[in-house]
DNA sequence: CAACTTGTTTGTACATCATACAAAGATATG
DNA sequence: CATATCTTTGTATGATGTACAAACAAGTTG
């Protein structure tokens, strides 16, 4: 009963959000009763919570294995911002970040996934990353918790602007791309000659046709 | 009036959450009325969107004053990055963003938020970067959106995890650093025109005339 | 078997709250 | 003054999250 109210509850969240779901239509969606609700779970933002993170781990999961694919590094990336990108789980699990900045005993069990999310799933993927050249100079850890805040980056600004998950995968693989392959430390900012950079030129990613 | 509200409105969402107050006890705040928030903004949730919006675009505003201390690119980014992320601007204002997933009738306000926020606070930042050789090769407008995308993703992981701010300053600065500056070159991507009109809608805030 | 414990379901009561609505008051305009 | 618009003041109501009670099932122990 429990697992039916969980998977009522994602489905109904991820379409409508926190506050558009009542307690009564999920447990209708699970055949259940409202108090059950309470009962297993304290709250409904404790269902919201648990909903999502279940969510988002199942899908980091199930990207993970694209890794016996062998694909290419920016294929491989590719293939895991779609399936991370593709179900809503990374904005439904944004919500619930967001919902911790006032329940903070919710708050474990946020940190508690970002942290698995980190070893579980995403680090497979920087270490596999790794393995092929791309931001070799960045340690698996760190480079999984670049890209799930990149994620969480793009994620949230490109549904607020309404842009197609195709253009949030275009811009994941921008940020994630081997420029960022350098130690962490570098603020050394060397002076680069510069002669450009006249506003309005070319925007970035213009001659893509090699 | 309205200002006042929106006054009242800004400093309870942002400590407590939408969730959490209610527009009673912002009205109470306010020295007015309930309705009278129904009056000025149709919803509640048009409230906390309007306020978020308001606030985010203030701070943004003032980190640009940083422009003309002549302060070195990395003191530069860092005071722009302890001025966003210190007042709660940017937790406030995902927080309405993830609201626009449900609400798209708020959407425009967000959107128009975001492009302003490009176009007048760090588009300047940018352009100040670019002159110095920072990220020379970004257009500013790409340096302003990276910019913005990096501190969504770093402040709500960060909150999340309860990273102080001193870790999340040090982590945009990774993230916007240096070496940032390049064209990605395994990842040759279509840009997809993301160039789409702001469909015209109204001017600022508008009264509401029943 | 009986008594007790524990986990789960079924059902009710209640306080809170967002919104709708009414109507009075204010202010400007002709 | 008359009229129209804006704003304030006040009330009503439907929906909802949660607390709580009691029924029910199923072991477990004496």
């Amino acid at each position: 009963m429990r697992s039916r109210l969980l998977d009522a509850a994602s489905r109904l969240f991820k379409e409508q959000g926190l506050a558009a779901v009542s307690i009564a239509a999920i447990a209708a969606a699970a055949d259940a009763f409202p108090s059950q609700i309470t009962y297993y779970f304290r709250t409904k933002e404790a269902l919201f919570v648990e909903a999502a993170c279940r969510d988002v781990l199942y899908v980091a999961r199930a990207a993970e294995q694209h890794a016996g694919k062998q694909l290419s590094p920016s294929d491989y990336t590719r293939a895991l911002v779609d399936s991370v990108m593709g179900a809503d789980a990374v904005g439904f699990f944004v919500e619930a970040m967001t919902l911790t900045r006032r329940r903070q005993d919710l708050a474990p069990l946020v940190e508690r996934t970002v942290e698995r999310l980190h070893a579980e799933g995403l680090r497979a993927y920087a270490a596999e990353m790794a393995a092929r050249g791309w931001q070799s100079r960045l340690d698996p850890e760190t480079s999984a918790r670049r890209f799930w805040t990149i994620a969480i980056g793009v994620t949230l600004e490109g549904q607020a602007m309404g842009r197609s998950a195709e253009d949030l995968a275009a811009e994941m693989l921008r940020l994630l791309g081997p420029q960022a392959d350098a130690q962490p430390e570098a603020t050394r900012l060397r002076l680069v000659k510069t002669g450009d950079s006249a506003p309005g030129d070319l925007p970035e990613g213009q001659g893509e046709a090699p």
